[in-house]
DNA sequence: CGATAAATGGAATAAAAATTCCATATTTCC
DNA sequence: GGAAATATGGAATTTTTATTCCATTTATCG
C-alpha cells in the first residue's frame, strides 16, 4: 500500500509538468505512470518502444527531471521496489490481520479495504455460480428483440442507466424507464409482443419494477430478470432471471457484481450482434 | 487464477537435487531462495557475491538446470514477476492472445467468463494500489459540504446516479447534473464554496464534466475527481483525485472497480457521518 | 516568412554485464 | 597413490545495453 516516496515525488512531479512537456516526454510520462511496477526490469528500450520513441528520448526524459540518464532513473525505481521487497502478504493473510486488529472506531482505509474485499468475494461467487444456460438464454431473447425496455429504481438505477447507455452501441430501440415527472406506467405502456424487457430489482422489491415486469409479462414481452434468488416476486413473471448474491459491508450492498454480470451480458449481446464497439477509441469527446 | 509457475518448478527441483549438488551450487541455490524477489534485479556478480562464488559457478548453476545462462533463468524470475505486478496488462495481453489464436465464435459462457474475470483482476489492483492519503481527503472534503454536486456522463453517468441515490442516505443537499433538457450549466451554475463537486470521467473526457470541474474550482468549490490518470485533465482542477484503472475486456471497459470505490468512499462517509443504513432492512417497499 | 530554438531520429560510441574457455585445484575411484 | 573426473578461479571475449553527439525536422517568435 504505502509505496516509496522517491517513486511518488518523482511522479507527482511529472504530473505537475506534464501539460508543459514536448509531445513524446507526455508519452514517455504517461507509460511510466501506467508500467510503474515493472520499469525497473525494463531496458531503457523498452520504455522507448512502449511509448513509441527513440530511446534518445527515454534518456532526455531522465534528465529533464534531474537524473543523469535512464540507469539513474531506473535505479530509483529498483531501490524503492527493494526496500518493500518483503512481501506485503497474501489477501488472506491481510484480512486476518483487520479482522483480528479490529480497532474500536474504523479509518476510512480499513473500511475502503473490507468494502473492496467483499466486492472480490462477490465477483469470486459470480464465478463460481455461473449459470451458463441461463446467461445464453438471456441473449437469445435480448438478440432477436427490437425494442428493448429498462427498469430498475433507486439504488439499481445505475445499473439500468450503463445498460442504456450500453444498449446505445446497438441499431436497438432502447426505451429507459427512469420514472421522469412519475410516468413509469406511461413509459412502459406501449411494450408488447416481441419485446424485451430487462428488470433489475433486488429485496425489498421496487414496485415500480414488479409492476413492469407483469405488464410485459401480460403484453407478451420476454422478461429477463436480474435478482438475487428465485424465490423472489420477479421470478415469477420472468423468462429468465440471473442471480447475483451482492457482497455486503457495513450494512451497505455492494453492486460490483451486478454491474459486472450486465456489462458481460451487455458484451455477450454486442458480440452475437457483431457490435463493433467504440469505446476506448477516440471519437472525438463523445464519450466518458 | 495463481498458477503454480516456473520459478516455484525451479525451486522445487533445486530442492530435490540439493543434496547432491556440489558445495558452490548448494551455496547457490541457498541465495536463490532467500532471495527470490529480488533475483531479477541482480546482475550475476551480485547473486555469485551473495553465494561467495565466481559468476562462472552462478551461470554453471543455470546450465545445471536447463537454462543457456544466467540472463536465461534470470528472465523466467523477470517474467513471474510482471506476471503478478501487472496482472490486468498481462491478463488483457491473454484475453487479446485468446481472441487472436481463437477465430471460431467464442460463446457467450467464454465472453462472460473472460469479462468477470477481468474485472477481479480489476479489483485486485484497486487493492494493490489504493491510495490511503487521497482516499481520506475525499472523506474530509465531504464531511463539511453541506451541499454535493455529482456530474458524469454516458458510461459513468451510472456511477454519479448512485452517488445521488446513496448520499440521499444522509442529510447532504444532493446535486445530481444529469443534464436535463441540456441544462448542466444551469444545475451547476449554484455551486460555491463550501460546497463539494464529485466528477467521474475517463478518456475520452465528457466536457460536460469538464466544464463542471473548472467552474467548480473558479467558485471555490472542492472538487473530488474520480479518473484514471494523475495527467488527465481532471487533475488540474481537482483537490483531490482518486484514481482507477479500469479492466477491459472485449474492447469493452468495466465499470466494477469504479462503482466499487464509490461505494467504498460513501460507506466511510456514511460511517464518519454516522449515518444508520437501512439498506438491507426491510423497510416496506421503498428499496430496490 | 525567415531566423532561431527546441524537438526528434538515429548512428556511433561507451559502458556494463554475461559468457566462454582454459589453467589449476580438488574430489573420486580403482 | 595415482589417474581420471569434476569443481573452481578468472581473464579474455562477446553480447547487451545505455549514452553521446549530430543532422534533420518541427515549432515558435518577431
Amino acid at each position: 500500500m504505502a509505496v516509496s516516496n522517491a517513486v511518488d515525488q518523482l511522479m507527482q512531479r511529472v504530473a505537475d509538468e506534464f501539460e508543459s512537456l514536448p509531445r513524446q516526454l507526455q508519452g514517455i510520462a504517461r507509460y511510466l505512470e501506467q508500467h510503474r511496477s515493472s520499469i525497473m526490469l525494463q531496458k531503457v528500450n523498452d520504455v522507448a518502444s512502449g511509448s513509441n520513441v527513440h530511446p534518445s528520448a527515454v534518456v532526455r526524459f531522465a534528465q529533464r527531471f534531474g537524473y543523469t540518464g535512464f540507469s539513474e532513473m531506473q535505479a530509483m525505481f529498483r531501490d524503492a521496489y527493494r526496500e518493500r521487497a518483503e512481501p506485503s502478504g497474501s489477501y488472506q493473510h491481510r484480512i486476518r490481520r483487520v479482522i483480528a486488529e479490529r480497532p474500536e472506531k474504523l479509518d476510512e482505509t480499513q473500511i475502503a479495504r473490507s468494502f473492496i474485499d467483499a466486492c472480490r468475494v462477490g465477483l469470486d461467487e459470480l464465478v463460481e455460480r455461473f449459470d451458463s444456460a441461463r446467461f445464453r438464454a438471456a441473449v437469445d431473447l435480448l438478440e432477436p428483440a427490437e425494442h428493448i425496455y429498462i427498469v430498475a429504481v433507486r439504488r439499481s438505477f445505475a445499473i439500468a442507466s450503463y445498460i442504456a447507455y450500453a444498449l446505445g452501441h446497438t441499431t436497438k430501440r432502447v426505451h429507459l424507464v427512469d420514472g421522469l415527472g412519475g410516468m413509469h406506467r406511461e413509459q412502459i405502456h406501449s411494450i408488447g409482443k416481441g419485446d424485451a424487457l430487462i428488470a433489475i430489482s433486488f429485496p425489498p422489491y421496487g414496485k415500480e419494477t414488479l409492476f413492469c415486469t407483469r405488464l410485459a409479462r401480460q403484453r407478451k414481452a420476454k422478461v429477463i430478470a436480474i435478482s438475487e434468488s428465485d424465490l423472489g416476486p420477479l421470478a415469477a413473471h420472468a423468462n429468465v432471471l440471473l442471480k447475483v448474491d451482492e457482497a455486503s459491508a457495513f450494512a451497505f450492498r455492494a453492486l460490483t457484481s451486478t454491474i459486472c454480470l450486465c456489462q458481460a451480458l451487455f458484451v455477450a449481446l454486442a458480440y452475437r450482434l457483431e457490435v463493433k464497439p467504440n469505446e476506448g477509441a477516440h471519437t472525438g469527446d463523445y464519450d466518458a
